[in-house]
DNA sequence: GTAAGTGCAAATGATTTGCAGATGT
DNA sequence: ACATCTGCAAATCATTTGCACTTAC
């Protein structure tokens, strides 16, 4: 076994290594803060922010800025690395591109649930009909009222 | 002619009438801030900021607070009267719940479309199947890239 | 060596909150 | 009279920016 790094699974490794070389062939820099955060972004899989991921990169490498996790985002998202969701009221939530997908964030209790791009297809394909418009479907979520909301009280405040 | 008020059209004024006395029926109270901000909503029909309307609400009446403005436009809300909607980056754009629409909004230059509700009647459909969500239309303007973006090189940048 | 990346502190923009005094019913 | 609203100032939260120093290449 080598020596324990930053990702410890070795699939995660290897496409830590595909994002590095992508990000170096694009003329990005591979520093210790993006090696880490690519790294962190990995082990969650998605839906962090970018307080959650500087604390998570901070757990091997103190120090790391919070502003420097902001532009090292907005960087690999440049680069078409990351991408970023805006779920409900709070913090954008990042992804890994190659991992995007839809979300429907229900207004009343926060609950987050992905959707297949399928979802979007028809409002698709109406909007580049009628209007040109391409639909980006993960770039906010779908608000409404998840089903336990609709069945409890709360939702006969908003709609009765 | 009566004297001029807040509101100068008698379409406006009967509506903002209905609206006060909505509002009173609550059991909330009818206030000079209150009457004035839901004059210049009228007015302005929609996609207003809080600080758009704290400033059109100033015109006549200087010292309405922005926070007095948010904390109404959010007692509104409660009563049904308003609605608020997250379209770009920026602040929150609000409405009268009576004109409450969803929205294309283009991640490159911001352009904002109106939509019908029927554009998300498939999505809704799935949704209520599949999970249960009750969608909301016009609470998250569904992002993408506009027919004038796709056409220059800005949509390049993004997906090749 | 040089441009790109980083730490740090401070600014920004949108929204919220605490509290004492003013106002609607 | 009493609860509700409002003015005001300050706090908060997410994000951005300026600048001097460090590092990857």
């Amino acid at each position: 076994m080598s020596q324990v790094r930053d990702a410890a699974e070795p699939e995660a490794e290897a496409e830590l290594g595909e994002l590095l070389v992508a990000l170096r062939g694009k003329g990005g820099r591979v520093t210790t803060a993006r090696r880490a955060l690519l790294g962190a972004m990995l082990e969650r899989g998605g839906h962090c922010s970018a307080e959650e991921l500087a604390e998570a990169v901070s757990v091997a490498h103190p120090g790391v800025r919070l502003s420097t996790v902001y532009r090292n985002l907005e960087e690999l998202e440049r680069l078409g690395v990351v991408v970023h969701a805006h779920l409900g009221h709070g913090a954008a939530s990042y992804h890994l591109a190659s991992r995007a997908h839809g979300h429907l964030v229900c207004e009343h209790c926060g609950v987050e649930i992905e959707t297949p791009d399928e979802l979007f297809a028809s409002l698709a394909q109406a909007a580049a009909q009628r209007w040109g418009f391409r639909v980006n479907p993960w770039h906010s979520a779908v608000s409404g009222t998840c089903a336990d909301c609709l069945a409890s009280d709360r939702a006969r405040e908003i709609r009765p």
